[in-house]
Order: C-alpha cells, then sequence, then structure tokens
DNA sequence: CGTCGTCTTGATGATGTTCAATGACAGTGG
DNA sequence: CCACTGTCATTGAACATCATCAAGACGACG
C-alpha cells in the first residue's frame, strides 16, 4: 500500500507544480525555485472538507500539493455532480481575478496538502515569470479540453466505458506529477464519489468495477486503483490522452 | 415569422460581438469600433458545414455573426456529442495561439455568417485595446463555467430538465445579442442536433418536446422557439443564469 | 463491542433506446 | 404541374440500461 510521502512516491523529487507545468512547457531554473516557493505554506486538510464555497468571493487561488480535490455542485434535489478533479500541481483558479462569485464549490475528497495562494502572489509570479505565464495558459486550455472530454463521457458513453475513461484520464494526469506508476494508483475516493462525477447511481458503479475486475482490466478497491491492461482499459474508454496536452503536435 | 436581418432583429442595431462584449466589461467607443471592424469580412456559409476540424492546425479564429454553429466530435460508432454551441457574438477561439492540432471539430449547424479572424488580427486588438482583453477573458470564463453547466446538465438531469435548461440557455445568451425577444427566438437545429447535445436519443427529444408543449411551457417546431411560460421553463430546469456572468456581482 | 460509513448483492421498476413504419414537407427534375 | 427523392418529425412496440429500494457484510474507529 502506497503512502503519501512528498514529494511524490515514484518519480524525481520534484515538486508536482514544477512537473505539471514543465509538461506544458520549459521553465527555466528560476521559475522552477519560483514555483517550488508556493508549496512552503502547505496544509494538510481532511477529506470531505470545503475550500471555497459557491456564492463566496474568492480571495485567493487554492494548489493542490497531495491528494484529490475537486469541483461539484449541488442540485435542490440533494444530488451532487463533479466537474472536475484537482490533483497534485493542479491551481484552482488563477483567473480569480475575474471572478466575483463562486458558481461551484471546491472541495477535498480524500486528506490533501493544499496551499493558497493571495491573488497578488500569483500575479506577480506571471509578470516575472514569462514561462510560468505560458505554461499556465496551456494548463489552463487543458482544463477546459478536459472538461468538455468530460462532457462526452457523460453525454454519449455507457457506465462502462465512463468509468473505465475517467480511469485513464486519472492514470495519465498523475503519473505526469509522479503520482502513478504503470501498475496502478492510489485512489482516495468512494464509489459515490466515482457515480458522483460519472453521473451513475452509486449501485451501478458498484457494479461495473466488479465487472472491469471480472474482464482482468483494473482492480478497484481499498482506495487503490491496480491496472491489469492498461492497452485494453483504454480501448474500452477510447482513451484518446491528446486531450490533456493540446499544445503538443 | 423572424428572417435574420442584419444587425439583428430585435434590439440595437449593433454588431452583435459589441453587444456580448459589452455585457462583460465596459467598452470605448473606439473599442467597438475596432470590434465592429471584425465583421466586414463576414461570408455567408451553409448548414451543417465544418469550418475547423479535428487535427487540423487551426490558423485562425472564427467569429460567428449570425446563425448557430457549435464544438463536436464523433465516437467511432458514429455517435456524436455536441459540446458547446457558438451564437451570434461568440468567438472561437481565441486563444489558437497555444493550440497545435485541435481535438473537436467546429460546424455549422443552420446557415450562418461567420468571419475568419487572423491570429494577427486578434492578437493586434488585444494589445491594443485593453478593454477588449478584458472583455474577452471574462467571456472565456463563462465559456468555461457554460460547459461545467453542460456536465451538470447531461451529468444528473432527466430527460425534461435537460431540454429545458438548454432552451433557457439559448434564449438568455441569444437575448444578450438581440437575437430573442421574451416570446422566443429562431432555432435552425433539428431534433438529432439537440439530441446529440443533451445526450438523449432523437426519438426522445421529440417526446420531450412534446411534454413540454403538452404543459404549455414552451413550442418548439419549424425551426422556432415560442416560449409560453418562461419562468416555468426555468423552474422546472433549475436555471440560474448567473453561470453566464461569472464576473458580476 | 456497538456504530457508522462504505461496499456488495438481489429484486423490482422507471427512464430512455432501438427498431420500424408512417406522415409532413421542401427541393428537384421531368 | 406532378412524380420522385430525401430529410425531418412523429408515433408505436419491444427492449436495454440503469436507478431505486432494501438488506446484509465488512471494516474502521470510538
Amino acid at each position: 500500500m502506497h503512502h503519501p510521502g512528498p514529494p511524490g512516491p515514484c518519480g524525481h523529487p520534484l515538486h508536482p507544480v514544477v512537473r505539471k507545468l514543465s509538461a506544458y512547457g520549459p521553465l527555466k531554473t528560476e521559475e522552477q525555485a519560483a514555483l517550488a516557493g508556493l508549496g512552503a505554506g502547505g496544509q494538510r486538510v481532511d477529506g470531505r472538507l470545503d475550500l471555497l464555497v459557491e456564492g463566496a468571493a474568492p480571495d485567493s487561488a487554492v494548489l493542490v500539493l497531495e491528494g484529490i480535490a475537486c469541483r461539484y455542485r449541488h442540485r435542490v434535489s440533494g444530488a451532487r455532480q463533479i466537474t472536475a478533479y484537482l490533483l497534485p500541481g493542479d491551481l484552482c483558479d488563477p483567473d480569480l481575478v475575474h471572478v466575483s462569485r463562486m458558481t461551484h464549490t471546491v472541495g477535498t475528497l480524500g486528506p490533501c496538502r493544499v496551499a493558497r495562494i493571495p491573488r497578488e502572489t500569483l500575479a506577480g509570479l506571471t509578470e516575472r515569470h514569462p514561462g510560468i505565464a505560458l505554461a499556465l495558459r496551456r494548463a489552463k486550455l487543458a482544463e477546459e479540453e478536459t472538461t468538455r472530454e468530460w462532457v462526452m463521457n457523460v453525454g454519449c458513453r455507457s457506465a462502462i466505458e465512463r468509468v473505465s475513461h475517467l480511469l485513464c484520464e486519472l492514470h495519465a494526469r498523475l503519473q505526469t506529477v509522479g503520482w502513478a506508476t504503470s501498475a496502478g494508483y492510489d485512489l482516495p475516493l468512494t464509489q459515490q464519489d466515482l457515480a458522483d462525477t460519472t453521473g451513475l447511481s452509486n449501485v451501478h458503479v458498484n457494479r461495473t468495477l466488479r465487472q472491469l475486475r471480472l474482464m482482468r482490466l483494473v482492480e478497484v478497491g481499498g482506495k487503490r486503483v491496480d491496472i491489469l491492461d492498461l492497452p485494453g482499459l483504454q480501448a474500452l474508454a477510447e482513451f484518446q490522452p491528446d486531450y490533456l496536452r493540446p499544445a503538443d503536435g
């Protein structure tokens, strides 16, 4: 069982933000150092905790260092829809300069380590370091593509395809920040969380996971995802990872 | 029956881009003039025509002046998912500087009038006119919120709620650019298009529209949407238009 | 050791899909 | 002017997928 030990159990001893943004553009040594400095104020927080609540005026961005957070909203009926995952290295929300009121909530799923970045800090960073600014814009573009991919997912894929696609996306994203190997990754989510993400019921998510296990593609359980057959899983999901790197050729 | 006569059948004789961006921030007279100049190169194009195809490297942005276009993608099974609508005044895609290959296709639904904006023109515009740059960033923010709202829509709403919500969103967005009144708006889409948007089958969209008609909320047919009971429709859809103006208080 | 949350499984039923056929309508060419 | 054609809308019937309800098992934690 993996234990989240900084700075990532498998890979370079690098800050997740540096790893993530480096994937979107070259960063100078001083830019990497400036980014790594953001992790200094990291706080450990529990799971199921709201960091930015719907309706509030955000005063700072949130940087995820470890764990998994998400954006979500509730319907009046009580149904919850998760609209994005925030993984280590993800920054939410760089554009808060323009937002007066949050239209959704940002909260942790499992236990996390997060840092709050005041808007001035963020603004100074992008002004002084053009490489960071460029990488952030590309990362944001990838985030938009990802949301569109989620529309595809819930809009026109079957249950098993949705779950498979989600597992593939998490694997790809976690791998770039050093929190996943080809064997799998830790996933501190409940099946209800997966249901709220994929637009399925918790019961049906359970049955879908069982089916994936019987198909010898992937085993999900115990807060852990063990990948048995990555090509098979990706084929089932029609997973095309290029949407995660829209700036690449 | 409304006929699309420039510059919009109901409202100020203003360019749709000016109307749209003005909603996101004040524009100086010279900025409005610069924006209106973008419409000069407008071309009439047929419906069901692809403007930017998946996989290609975009060389220019597309500005919609009249009609409705969309972003979409096909699955290998042939199923299509529409991930966004592009209405008059919408610009796609201001950030093409960072995109090397399109991950989805942009095409018209009904007949349109569109203008291609070379990246240099766009870059010059935002450099010289800070008001335009700010409004564009806010418009993009609204676009992101809209995509998240679509995830909500297909993820956790029933068929009638999805269709109602879509009709409400189109009404609100078209109204700000002068192409809708409180009575309704022209909608040159087939029921299959609505199905590909909402993640339903064309047959079920048909039945859902009939139900909405029987409920005396809205009548959709003949390329036209006649709104009978806007508050009722919005209530059914739980429509909260604030996601279209994330920068407002 | 009891309690709570989560996972698991079965049974039942609602919601929405698929297939198929018909009707309405516009465009086209004779 | 009228048949011919194709697209879109509409409806019925059978079916599939997935949700809901309910109950038990399991594990973590006080």
